[in-house]
DNA sequence: AATACCCTCAACCGCCGTACG
DNA sequence: TCGTACGGCGGTTGAGGGTAT
């Protein structure tokens, strides 16, 4: 994770600083501030070049930094703001407080690039399935950008009306939930906007589903409904649902159609706790 | 248990734009 | 106008931890 310390051939340290010179780098800085960063670490007590000395303190030291994992909203922004910016990584920074262009960079490189990789490569084997169908398929970065990018969810259709109340609003919506559903144990899986009858048990209605057919339905709680027992967290849904690579299907028209990708096998972890909350229903726990 | 491979991210490198003499 | 110093930026590296075989 950290390189070892070195000696560059002017005699300076190179490599993972220790807690004694941040130590003496914060508290420098702290008090007199970062007048000269070439000159800042003779002054410092540091064998540090001022190149090190500032990307040290730009990057881990300075006050304000957000250190662990992004929001959802945060990787919702970087992705809006790379496709926007490119690579501008200061730029995109600036839009994110607390965080630096070099971890955003980084986050970038590792998660969501890596994640569009994984879409395409798995798109293109699934393209295989979707082809007999005649469907285009758009790649899409996350699950909110393939409803964004849907003909249905544009379009004027009462269901289509009913998807935007309840994923741009689900505080004003009482009753509606997200249906996601599985048509393949392993890799494809579909989504479409129930209505729900205010009436009518959730409960009762996911087991109607999950046993008139081979499909596995995980659940997008929307809702607002306090009677209804689901919630996002009931189920467990992995942190990286909403930002994992999904892909449109366009071919249903004015269905709501969308195709995801398990790439990462996330749509098993939520499975095992769909299975586990109706295993507790059925226990009255 | 050992080894290979993969992933993460702190840190480095080189280039560019700007300020200044 | 030119040369130099400096800060800032984006691309890249590589140590170390995690995971698969």
């Amino acid at each position: 994770m950290v390189r070892d310390a070195r000696v560059n051939e002017k005699g300076l340290r190179k490599g993972a600083w220790s807690e004694e010179e941040d130590g003496k780098l914060r508290a420098y800085i702290l008090r007199y501030g970062h007048w000269n960063w070439r000159l800042l670490p003779r002054f410092a007590g540091l064998d540090r070049c001022g190149k090190s000395c500032r990307l040290r303190w730009m990057n881990y030291l300075k006050p304000g930094l957000k250190r662990g994992s992004y929001t959802k909203e945060e990787q919702d922004l970087i992705a809006k703001l790379h496709d926007e910016l490119g690579s501008k990584w200061s730029a995109i920074a600036a839009r994110l407080p607390g965080r630096t262009d070099n971890e955003i960079k980084n986050y970038w490189h590792t998660h969501i690039k890596t994640g569009r990789r994984k879409a395409n490569k798995s798109g293109e084997q699934a393209g295989i399935v979707r082809e007999e169908q005649s469907s285009e398929i758009i790649h899409c970065n996350s699950f909110w950008e393939a409803v964004a990018r849907s003909d249905a969810y544009n379009s004027t259709s009462d269901e289509a009306q009913e998807v935007r109340r309840t994923l741009e609003k689900p505080d004003q919506v009482s009753s509606d939930m997200y249906i996601l559903e599985s048509s393949s144990p392993d890799s494809v899986v579909s989504a479409g906007a129930v209505n729900w009858d205010s009436d009518s048990s959730v409960e009762q209605n996911c087991s109607e589903i999950l046993s008139g057919s081979n499909s596995s339905v995980f659940i997008s709680c929307r809702e607002n409904d306090e009677s209804a027992s689901f919630s996002e967290s009931s189920f467990g849904f992995h942190e990286s649902f909403w930002t994992e690579p999904f892909m449109v299907d366009t071919s249903g028209g004015q269905d709501f159609n969308l195709w995801a990708l398990d790439v990462e096998g996330l749509f098993s972890t939520c499975l095992s706790s769909f299975d586990d909350y109706l295993q507790k229903l059925e226990n009255n726990e």
